[in-house]
DNA sequence: GTGAAAGCGCTAACAA
DNA sequence: TTGTTAGCGCTTTCAC
């Protein structure tokens, strides 16, 4: 690691103007900016850029802030994100709070010092807070998923009320009329209420009664969806099920299999977003292009380090993949404002 | 952000003598460092880890390097090693390489400056070389899943040969006889031979003929398990099929899907690594615990970087994790020197 | 015990 | 066009 005081020793320039050759400063004559240029090529001098952060105050790096690195909602985004980023020299880096507010803490603490470029939070938990301390702290930042009051922020969302109304709608399509709905705990995301808003005006816009005694609150996970599956499945009537997300879905199927039941055979399961390509089989679905939010996210923060001061706007995609063996659906495409 | 120039003017005692404080020297009086600490109480006061890492050459930061962020594989090694990192000052940071070289040459430069802690590659590409650098730069490391002759690095491995063997074993007990292979590429890599090793013994050991035209060498990938489906399917002797990994395993069934079979009723597919138990559910595999790999990746990290001078070496894990819905399998646990 | 001074690698005035 | 100086926030001699 060859320094800009090595590279004046060797050249005889002064570190000023070799930091001005670095730096593309064009009050440099030709004659020294050879010379300086043939020292870096010979020592293989890259300029720290560590060094450089504490005097500029910018490092060259994006934080990703994720709350689950092994779901594949977050882990997309965040490849739509390293897509767009790696045509620039911004360099971007993963954290993974496990919507851990000790660990989002430690985060804090740390992206204080290091002067990040920018930073794109995806942890649904405790966003708003980091999203207030970044803001403040005046990064360059793109809220992903989390659309907060009077959108201060710039965000990229995914049109959640459309995901599950499309869900439901493929459900009814394949014959449904008596579909239960796994929703989100009482106190509810903003996420969870558009989904279930989606679910309730696709069955009414089918002329479908909605019974409100087979829409179950619960926690956004497998057990939760499991634990469902027990009361849905004594009630014979019920053929189909929308569940909020993947993870409950899963549960569900996890449940029929032990009682020998299997999706798209004896009954439907629909989820309200994307699944992995690899991974979705038998389970319907409904979401926006993941991979295309974190791209599009990139692109945002890209303009705002770049130092745009156009008021902070919200993007909303919507739903593109549409996954339904039994129709074979197409993806549509588009985004809308 | 206080500094400890502000710290210094509050106080009236000097910048060395609070860097003293900071940093635990015994050589303070009491009064002094009350003082002192308070001051940092009231201040919020936080030391730049960054002008620290100027000084001393160390950030506590662990890197670490993934191939595929999408890969469940390398997400759930990466939780294992930031269970344990969590508990100290260390802080996991992750970079998703994608297999580019471009892009972990970047990394290279960067990780130059950010004088790290430690690093974990697990980018099965660039590894070897990846490697030499970090250990050139005498920064500690542990690789994960790649043995290196004559082992010069601490290493974590999974045991492939006992993963496909197990995996093979599986399908055997089964009541298969007549099991293709779908192995890796020509030009192996290590895992690759190993796990085809494990097929052909286990096969030997059970007194079944290995049929050498259904052994299929390709690509790991998804498209690879499709194509060579299509042969395979051809064959109406072959009942099972062991694939390398999963992503070979998902293009079979993907293709048997498409030809109306099902996976546990028509034939029976098995693959020599562990997989995400949200979404495995007709595919039998044998692996080990990659979160307890991750784990140990850690902690032989966190002795190196406290300064173990050791003699480097490579632990091995025994396959833990068995899935047989067929025979209902259960886990068993263990490591293995 | 404590402080002054130097310096990590770099940029940013300010002179010249 | 170039060099000198100061300084980012910290640690580390080396005196006192």
């Amino acid at each position: 690691m060859s320094t800009i005081k090595e590279l004046s020793a060797i050249t005889g320039v002064s570190k000023s103007t070799i930091s001005r050759v670095i730096n593309n400063d064009a009050n440099v004559s030709e004659k020294t900016r050879r010379l300086v240029l043939d020292a870096i090529q010979e020592t293989n001098y890259t300029p720290n850029i560590i060094a450089r952060s504490m005097i500029t105050g910018k490092l060259p790096i994006v934080l990703i802030i994720v709350g689950d690195i092994l779901n594949y909602h977050f882990a997309k985004t965040v490849v739509g994100i390293e897509k767009v980023l790696s045509d620039t020299d911004y360099m971007p880096v993963v954290f993974n709070s496990m919507y851990n507010e000790e660990k989002e803490q430690k985060l804090l603490d740390m992206a204080k010092q290091f002067k990040f470029a920018g930073v794109i939070p995806m942890t649904a938990t405790g966003s708003s807070q980091l999203a207030r301390v970044f803001h403040d702290m005046d990064i360059p930042m793109v809220l992903v998923n989390k659309k907060m009051k009077r959108s201060e922020f710039d965000a990229v969302i995914a049109d959640e009320y459309e995901a599950s109304y499309t869900a439901t709608s493929e459900l009814i399509k394949n014959g449904h009329k008596r579909i239960a709905y796994l929703s989100g705990q009482n106190a509810k995301s903003r996420i969870s209420r558009e989904r279930e808003q989606g679910y309730r005006e696709a069955m009414e816009d089918h002329g479908i009664p909605i019974d409100e005694s087979i829409i179950y609150p619960a926690f956004l996970d497998i057990p939760s969806g499991y634990r469902i599956a027990k009361e849905i499945f004594k009630d014979k009537s019920i053929t189909a099920i929308c569940a909020n997300n993947y993870l409950m879905a899963a549960g569900v199927n996890q449940y029929a299999a032990e009682i020998g039941k299997q999706p798209l055979a004896d009954y439907d399961i629909a989820c309200c977003e994307s699944i992995s390509e690899i991974y979705a089989k038998d389970i319907i679905y409904a979401g926006s292009d993941l991979q295309q939010i974190g791209e599009t996210a990139a692109e945002l923060l890209l303009k705002r380090m770049k130092g745009s001061k156009e008021s902070p706007q919200t993007i909303t995609f919507s739903v593109t993949q549409v996954f339904n063996p039994k129709t074979a659906d197409n993806k549509k495409t588009g985004r809308k404002r």
